[in-house]
DNA sequence: GTGCAGCTTATTGTATACAAATGCCATTCG
DNA sequence: CGAATGGCATTTGTATACAATAAGCTGCAC
């Protein structure tokens, strides 16, 4: 896309990421033109990307804001991607050339170092994780299937929210990604699935752990 | 939606559906506004929305085209379909209601008698039908889900050919549909799940089998 | 004849002005 | 006192003009 539009949907994305703008709050086109530097135009065009992506709502007035989720709306969110991925992985069991695994395995490999160096490098891992998942989707081969998950993986809460699990939990993931290129090596699909599947619900409960000491935390600095 | 918007969207939506705007070929906004009688303003906002569909897609250089999907395309489709559907299901039959469950047969019923009169009625079936599925998805209260679901449902190739089904394949419907039902009064989601994913890959397979047959007279007629 | 440069044309992107719709508040009538 | 209504303010929708970009073409050089 074009520069003032991109800039816009981009700076947008990042401002309802960081919490810039809270969750629930109401977004008018020409603030978000204002803050943006761009009119009007292109920021309607970001937002309704943005609506499609479920990163912003609509009322029945036309009128935006910027997406509120639940804990539900998440546990949601993560079982329709856990499907979603085991579907890919069991795709791509049957498709994914050795080129593929060679470079899933570098990715692993570097993901593995990122988090045991004595300075975690936590952004890196995941930046690793994140090219790793994707060459399992590119090798299922299923452009529908990219944009779906895609659309549930860029998710507000999961993404604001992945940098809490701890070193321990990053360090299973490698460990289940390990996994999986054997299941994928052997062109098993049904184990390919069945690994993804239990990694993507060990994530979603990961997450929800550090999510209500998040919440208890919060709670306390209220308190105070 | 507004007037000029909502206009725009579905008069190019039908237009792609009945195939008035080819498979493949390029379609430019300004001779689209010109086709609804609007400005360019909502046939960009109609084009993005339809871009997110799937039903346009846009080159490098920011060009649209209309669509134009394989058949492996469609079985994809179907695939991405059957689990949706049956994951749906298995969630609505832990959460469906008397009320639900009675609006469900209340459809069943009536698209029976839409075909089993002298004079079949397929619209008529769809519609019923579309309502019936309907519901299993609103039982089923992920709004994600939903929308998933309609994108992959929604589709040209999908749409432009259902009513290719011959009335013996849309009884199996009605009998798969009174298996759901009993599968739901029992809340026995695996079931439920069980019966789903069959009902959307036999409707594949009609639909692939009507399409051949289709090619195949298409073949002959350009034989001729 | 082939390939590239530069120009021309086609198409999309952006800004802005104005129109339409919606919500809000105050005022009035029952 | 409460509910309905009218008008005002806010926000979004649409049209249009102009800018930017990409594609296609023409002619020239080799």
């Amino acid at each position: 896309m074009s520069r003032a539009s991109d800039r816009a949907y981009n700076h947008i994305r990042s401002m309802i990421l960081s919490g810039e703008l809270q969750p629930g709050s109401q977004i008018r086109e020409e603030t978000l033109a204002e803050l943006c530097g761009v009119s009007r135009t292109p920021v309607r065009d970001s937002l309704r990307r943005l609506e499609a992506e479920m990163f912003v709502r609509r009322n029945d007035s036309q009128r935006s804001f910027v997406a509120d989720w639940s804990l539900d709306d998440l546990e949601d969110a993560f079982q329709l991607r856990a499907m979603l991925e085991a579907h890919a992985a069991k795709r791509a069991a049957a498709r994914i050339t050795r080129d593929q695994l060679k470079a899933m395995r570098v990715h692993n490999m570097q993901l593995k170092q990122a988090i045991d160096s004595v300075n975690p490098d936590v952004p890196r891992f995941l930046e690793h994780n994140r090219q790793f998942h994707l060459i399992i989707l590119e090798a299922a081969a299923s452009e529908r299937l990219s944009s779906m998950l895609l659309q549930v993986t860029e998710q507000p809460v999961v993404l604001r929210t992945a940098r809490q699990y701890d070193l321990e939990n990053l360090r299973r993931s490698h460990h289940e990604h390990d996994e999986l290129l054997i299941a994928f090596e052997n062109r098993d699909g049904d184990w390919a699935a069945a690994v993804m599947t239990a990694h993507i619900r060990r994530a979603f409960h990961a997450y929800a752990e550090a999510h209500s000491t998040d919440t208890e935390i919060r709670k306390a600095n209220l308190a105070a």
